[in-house]
DNA sequence: AGAAAGCGTCTCCCCCAA
DNA sequence: CTAGTTGGGGGAGACGCT
């Protein structure tokens, strides 16, 4: 009945927070909040355990927590210094197990012999604690579902084991809300249905959940019973490269809108080109001032990686789906990947960055050399050609270079 | 009551074809 | 011939993370 191997969930505690403490020594030992701009609609990243003693929160309004905490130390996020650091905890775990899962910035799952995982999990703990003086804490079980639940009982900075066999007595007594998946749409149908507590939710006809919830229900039935059938996956591709922006003040120009539309293209189009990749499906999304959100998307006969490209699709979303104004957010996402056929070379030199998190797709960095110094077997447009100049130069000189003119773009909009 | 980012993935539902 | 099944693509929203 033993499985081959034990489950391990490792997630470093209030990531960004602890890098900053750590360093920079004078933030230690007190609140430290990072998140976006406190004086417009930021909100926290993320908040040492400090911050959370006042009620500060993740995803909380930065205005909030500074009223909560007003002695707090308020940071931007620095994502490239902690895509490095998540980096270096990665290459810790890869010293005790080759199967590693890495599921976000902060988090991945391991998988070693059965029997071993807690100590394995302390040894890893020992590691990370000596060489990134980081707190991590770590669920170890039979599948990924109770490492997790584990790993957040665990929390700061400890290790728990959470067995099948303690299912009945640990799981069940908790709000249903601990299982993942089950966010905030979901609590409440449930509770409709009088299901508040995992036990009540593994108690439940699974007929009557499978009706509210569809075949969702099942699964997370499942989940109540400590059943997981997940497997780990080493690989995990990029599927989705998207960017998105809150207004400081909603806007009711549409030139604006599409001005930065344009500006979220030119992102977007810049890191597929970076990573090798073409994408078919391109999604506007859009957040009206009542905060209602939607998505709206197309998906072309031919992948395209062209700042103008993208632009176009998103501006013909945005013209058909998204008035009246105004707009609060506007953001482009681009889906369905595919890669690009040539590849290689010096534009992208090893950069590290954009491999965001969880991402182990190789880099493919695009050239100014490419098909034709090789054969020329895939024609490349005099677009993506000009798209890769101003790519070497916006490498070269950062991301203020290069914005199509605005006045441009209004009449493009018009005709 | 009134505030509410910016990523990303997964799941559901619908439609279509075999 | 019809109805049901399966598997996919596409679209939208739910969810999870810091």
């Amino acid at each position: 009945m033993g499985s081959a191997v034990d489950i391990l969930l490792c997630d470093l505690d209030a990531f960004f927070a602890s890098v900053e403490q750590r360093d920079h020594p004078e933030y230690r030992g007190k609140p430290v909040i990072v998140g976006g701009d406190p004086d417009g609609r930021g909100v926290v990243s993320t908040c040492s355990y400090e911050a959370r003693t006042f009620g500060v929160r993740s995803a909380m309004p930065m205005k909030t927590a500074v009223r909560l905490c007003p002695q707090a130390v308020l940071l931007p996020p620095d994502l490239r210094r902690y895509r490095e650091v998540s980096q270096q905890a990665i290459s810790i775990y890869e010293r005790f197990t080759p199967d590693i899962e890495q599921v976000s910035i902060d988090e991945a799952y391991l998988a070693v012999p059965a029997g071993d995982g807690v100590e394995v999990g302390e040894a890893i703990r020992r590691s990370v604690r000596q060489e990134l003086q980081l707190p991590l804490s770590i669920g170890v079980s039979e599948n990924k579902l109770l490492a997790k639940i584990g790993c957040s009982l665990a929390k700061p900075d400890g290790l728990r084991e959470l067995r099948r066999s303690e299912v009945r007595a640990v799981l069940w007594p908790l709000p249903v809300e601990v299982l993942p998946g089950a966010g905030p749409k979901t609590v409440k149908k449930l509770s409709r249905l009088g299901i508040h507590t995992v036990g009540d939710l593994a108690a439940y006809p699974e007929e009557v959940l499978e009706r509210a919830l569809g075949s969702w229900g099942k699964e997370l039935r499942l989940y109540a019973l400590g059943i997981d059938q997940r497997t780990l996956e080493r690989e995990r591709p990029v599927k989705s490269i998207g960017e998105e922006t809150t207004f400081a003040q909603d806007i009711a120009d549409p030139e604006a809108a599409l001005a930065q539309l344009m500006l979220l293209a030119e992102e977007v189009g810049f890191r597929l080109r970076r990573k090798g990749l073409r994408a078919r499906t391109i999604t506007l999304k859009y957040r009206r001032p009542d905060f209602s959100t939607f998505t709206r998307s197309r998906t072309l006969p031919a992948s395209v990686n062209t700042d103008m490209a993208i632009y176009k699709v998103a501006e013909e979303l945005f013209w058909t789906h998204a008035y009246p104004p105004p707009w609060r957010l506007l953001g482009i996402q681009a889906s369905n990947l595919v890669e690009q056929e040539w590849k290689q070379e010096t534009l992208f030199p090893e950069d590290g960055f954009g491999t965001g998190t969880g991402n182990r797709l190789v880099e493919q960095p695009a050239s100014l050399t490419g098909p034709v110094a090789q054969g020329g077997r895939s024609a490349r447009s005099r677009e993506e050609t000009l798209a890769a100049i101003s790519d070497s130069l916006r490498v070269r000189y950062g991301k203020g270079v290069l914005h199509r003119a605005r006045v441009l773009m209004g009449k493009e909009a018009r005709s």
